[in-house]
DNA sequence: CTAGGGTTAG
């Protein structure tokens, strides 16, 4: 600091004394910036230099002052300077290639590079590393071949981008053949960076073990060496493995930096070990980068902690860490999977003031996150602002469309990426599928279905057979569905199953239901769902000796129900309800506007369906079980707390069940209230007591 | 003057 005040003073004096200083104060003052780092007073200098007409011969000087320009990323500046020089060498020429290299502008890098009347093995180096950086790594490959070709002895500059560019290519044999030169030419000495891009190589190539042999023989290791190692376990998903090296690495006297603490955190949120990577997080206090706070971010995400992932950000923000396109896609992912529409578009204002909301990243997290709250027409303005979409934002769109029930966009949005000559992948096959499904297009959906491997070259996955199963039940060919189970490429998995069993229970076919319950019970004897499903095809044939003993069963091997509950936002905080919740503090007003509202209901028409109620208990207990489930206490809530003309938002983490589904497409219209319910597959819109649904879910 | 490790959407 001290330094760049005292230059800032000097070039102040020099500007006020109105004449030229002499050659050798310009070069201790060109040298002083270049020192502090400061272009601005660099640029002020050169301006003076220029006003006297003072020209230095020297190129050492300009060189100076270019690399400088260069480093500080002046781009405009650096040409100028580089443009006006009366000499200039292979370092001028260098300083250039740096320049470009670290501006991301390649057709400059390689253009001044084809220019250079002699290159020295710095600018093949140069090109190399800004090629491999720019993510061109086929190209820095190419000018590697071409060094060796044009007679330059590569040094371990080269070797290390070389290598680095095998990593990005996955190409283990080249990687190999410049290990064999490196060893040939007798350069895997004791410099540090050259082990570990080899190192690096092998593991990003899957070689963990040659990985592992090569870090056991480097002679000094460093953080690097013990961060590549660490990074090579958790990218091939040992992450036990990781936090082994960790302990080890202290154990080794070494100093963990940013890097490792953010990639030991990955492994404990990767094992699950949540609380132990939020003690390594605080623990590490001063040295928190903002990758490490993204770390944290998604990793509280990812395991289903998405209030504490925002709870991170906020500290982020007040620690004065910067946020970045990952920190904000993170926060916005977290936030579409509380559909905490609120939270989202301050993210969304907060991307545009960081200037990250057109970031490919970020857009698709902003469309994903406005579908989740079932505001579609924001996601699509995102999705129509965006400079240039790949697939992943296309499939957000799609994706959005189908969940919520807007299959015809779906589908000709998908129409129209196959126009733009788009690639879809098989997450845009299972949107599209999933449209298909929602909207009973049987013959779309076979013709989509085929064109996956036909048109596409891409192997169905189980979720795409789970969508087809789905759509030939729907028609009543359970038979067809199961030769289509017996068919598949894959072993059924439970998805496949419970796909079966659920349009089984849809069309009471008992028979074939037995089969996938059998299969599912088989798989995993504790989950509750095939249990509740057969029990509820029985019940709905008062087969109740069936029903007992499916009730047994569960009882005797401990089988608890999953917690259904749903949620609503306002004022900036969630409400919770479970079925027959007394907790609320105004769940005596809860109850009243609840009943009111079912009686409204029952004057004009509406039967309360107790088909979904388990057991075979009095019609009263049913009807009471029934007439409270939690979607029911969160929409009443709602009513009470939100002002007429506002969509009333509900979440719930299972599906709906058939009685609230009529409930609330009766209440639609009977109050005139646009209702969107979130459940645990898909986005159900009332309006006009009609459901986007089409009352198929 | 040129080089290494980390966050990557649906």
């Amino acid at each position: 600091m001290g330094t760049r005040s005292n230059l800032r003073q000097s070039i102040d004096a020099l500007c006020s004394l109105g004449s030229s200083a002499t050659e050798s104060v310009y070069t201790r003052l060109v040298l002083e910036c270049v020192r502090a780092n400061d272009a601005e007073q660099a640029a002020r200098l050169q301006a003076h230099m220029e006003s006297h007409s003072f020209r230095p011969n020297d190129t050492y000087i300009h060189n100076r002052l270019l690399h400088l320009y260069a480093k500080s990323g002046k781009v405009g500046t650096a040409r100028n300077l580089f443009d006006r020089m009366p000499k200039r060498d292979v370092f001028s020429w260098n300083a250039m290639l740096s320049l470009f290299a670290k501006s991301r502008a390649q057709e400059d890098l390689w253009a001044t590079f084809n220019d250079m009347p002699v290159r020295d093995s710095v600018s093949y180096n140069t090109v190399i590393a800004g090629f491999t950086d720019n993510r061109l790594p086929r190209k820095g490959l190419e000018v590697f071949a071409m060094m060796v070709v044009d007679g330059f002895q590569p040094t371990d500059h080269t070797y290390v981008s070389a290598l680095h560019s095998c990593s990005m290519l996955l190409g283990l044999r080249q990687g190999k053949q410049i290990h064999g030169r490196i060893v040939l030419t007798g350069s895997l000495g004791t410099n540090a960076f050259v082990w570990n891009a080899l190192i690096n190589m092998y593991a990003k190539c899957g070689e963990i073990n040659h990985a592992w042999w090569l870090f056991d023989k480097v002679p000094d290791k460093n953080v690097v060496s013990w961060n590549s190692m660490i990074s090579a376990y958790l990218e091939v998903g040992l992450p036990e493995k990781c936090i082994e090296m960790f302990h080890e690495m202290q154990l080794a006297s070494l100093k963990p930096d940013q890097v490792t603490i953010s990639n030991v955190l990955n492994a404990y949120f990767e094992t699950r070990r949540v609380d132990e990577a939020r003690n390594l997080f605080s623990e590490v206090k001063g040295m928190k980068d903002k990758v490490c706070w993204t770390t944290m971010i998604a990793g509280y995400s990812q395991n289903g902690r998405e209030e504490d992932a925002l709870m991170i950000f906020r500290q982020m923000l007040l620690a004065n860490a910067q946020p970045d396109s990952f920190t904000i896609s993170a926060v916005i992912s977290a936030c579409a999977k509380l559909a905490s529409l609120h939270q989202g578009r301050a993210l969304h204002s907060k991307a545009i003031l960081i200037g990250v909301d057109d970031n490919l990243l970020v857009s698709s997290a902003l469309i994903d996150m406005y579908c989740k709250c079932g505001t579609i027409s924001d996601a699509r303005f995102v999705f129509n602002s965006m400079p240039s979409h790949n697939v992943v934002s296309w499939n957000a769109m799609i994706r959005g469309y189908a969940q919520n029930g807007r299959d015809q966009e779906a589908l000709s949005l998908y129409e129209s990426m196959i126009q733009a000559n788009k690639k879809p992948d098989s997450v845009t096959f299972l949107a599209v599928l999933s449209a298909c499904m929602h909207a009973n297009l049987i013959e779309e959906g076979k013709k989509y279905f085929n064109s996956i491997s036909k048109d596409h070259g891409i192997t169905p996955t189980l979720d795409h057979y789970s969508c087809m199963i789905h759509l030939l039940g729907r028609s009543g060919r359970l038979d067809k569905a199961l030769d289509l189970i017996k068919q598949m490429p894959h072993e059924p998995d439970s998805l496949i199953w419970s796909s079966f069993l659920s349009v089984c229970s849809k069309k009471g076919d008992i028979e074939h239901g037995e089969i996938a319950a059998k299969r599912l019970l088989e798989m995993d004897p504790f989950n509750a769902g095939p249990y509740i499903m057969l029990s509820n095809m029985y019940a709905a044939h008062s087969r109740w000796d069936d029903v007992a003993s499916v009730r047994s069963l569960m009882n005797s091997r401990n089988v608890k129900k999953f917690a259904a509950y749903s949620w609503v936002e306002f004022d900036n905080k969630v409400h919770k309800f479970v079925s027959e919740d007394q907790a609320h503090p105004e769940s005596e007003k809860i109850y009243g506007e609840l009943q009111q509202l079912t009686r409204r209901l029952q004057e004009v028409g509406f039967v309360p369906n107790t088909r979904s109620v388990l057991h075979d208990v009095g019609e009263d207990e049913k009807f009471s079980s029934v007439c409270y489930h939690s979607e029911k206490l969160a929409l009443a809530y709602s009513l009470l707390k939100l002002p007429g003309g506002v969509p009333i938002r509900i979440l719930k983490n299972i599906r709906i069940c058939v009685d609230c589904h009529l409930f609330m497409r009766y209440i639609s219209k009977v109050i005139g209230r646009h209702i969107i319910l979130r459940d645990a597959t898909r986005y159900h819109h009332f309006i006009g007591g009609e459901c986007s649904c089409k009352d198929y879910w």
